[in-house]
DNA sequence: CTAAATTTCATACTTTAGTATGAATGCTGT
DNA sequence: ACAGCATTCATACTAAAGTATGAAATTTAG
C-alpha cells in the first residue's frame, strides 16, 4: 500500500514537471503545441490502461453467468438440473436423495435421463460437458 | 466489426477537430495552454480505460494458475495427479488406462491413493476439492 | 377438462468405481 | 548397498453408478 502511494506521488510530480517543461518549451519556441499535446495524450492513454488493468486484476472474480437458454434447449427438467448441480458438488446418489427428500431410485432415474440429454456416459463427463456449456457455475 | 471501425473513425475525427479548435483557441488567447492540456489528458485517460476494458472483456479467459505448491503439500505423486486431471476431464478408469498405456488396475490404485490424499470419498468429490484448492484448471 | 410432461418409486440387472492385500520393478538420495 | 518411494500389476471383494422396464401420482399447458 505504501508502495502504491509512493508510486502515485512520483507519477504526479513527474507529470507536473513535464507540464512546466512543455510550457517553457512552447514559449521558447523549441516545440510545437501539437507535439506537446500528442505526448500528453500518449502518456495519459498509457496511464489509463495501466490503472484500469490494476483495478481489474484486483477485483476480478470470474462470475460466470449460467446459460439458461441452453438448459431449455437440452430439454433438462427442473429436477434433472438440480440433480446435475448436486453431482457437480461431488455428492453421491444417496446423498442427493437425502438432500432432496426423495428415494435413491428416483435420483437414479433423473441421473440416467440427464446423462442421455447431455450425451454423457458418466456423471464425471456430465460435469465436464455442463461446464463447457456453461449451465453450471464454475 | 463494422460498428467498431465506425466508432473508431468518428473518435479520430472528433479528436482532430478538438485539436484544431484548441489550437485556434490558444492562438486567439481565449484559452490557456494548461486548460487545453488538461482536457486532452482527461480525454485520452478515459479512452485508455475504455479500450482496455473492451480488450480485456473480449479476450478474458479465466486463466487460473495452478497451485503446484498445494500439490506437493498433499503429497500427490506425478502419476496420481495425471490421473486426477483425466478424471476431471470426465474419463473412466478404463479410458485413462488406455490413454496412459497402463492397466486399469494400476489406475484404480492411483485413484484410490489420490482419494485418500484429497480426503474425498468419490471421484466427483475429488474434482470439486481439486477445483477449490486450484490444483486443476477450471 | 384432457393430454402431455414431470416426478416419483420399485425391482432386477449390468457395469463401473473403489478397497484391501500382496508383490515385483525401478529410481533416488544417503 | 540399502531404505524409501513411486509405479506397475493382479486377484478378490464390496459399494456405487447406471440401465431397463413398468407404473402411479402430480403438474402443466392447451
Amino acid at each position: 500500500m505504501k508502495k502504491t502511494i509512493f508510486t502515485f506521488a512520483a507519477l504526479v510530480l513527474a507529470i507536473l514537471a513535464l507540464f512546466q517543461l512543455s510550457k517553457y518549451s512552447v514559449i521558447a519556441g523549441d516545440t510545437s503545441i501539437e507535439t506537446v499535446i500528442a505526448i500528453i495524450a500518449v502518456i495519459f492513454f498509457v496511464i489509463g490502461i495501466v490503472i484500469n488493468k490494476r483495478v481489474l486484476h484486483k477485483t476480478k472474480k470470474p462470475t460466470q453467468k449460467i446459460n439458461y437458454q441452453k438448459i431449455e434447449e437440452l430439454g433438462l427438467s427442473k429436477r434433472e438440473y438440480e440433480v446435475l448441480c448436486q453431482i457437480a458438488m461431488g455428492l453421491s446418489n444417496k446423498e442427493i436423495a437425502e438432500k432432496l427428500f426423495v428415494s435413491e431410485s428416483t435420483i437414479k432415474t433423473h441421473v440416467s435421463n440427464m446423462l442421455v440429454k447431455l450425451d454423457a456416459k458418466r456423471r464425471t463427463q456430465a460435469i465436464q460437458i455442463a461446464k463447457e456449456l456453461q449451465i453450471i457455475p464454475l
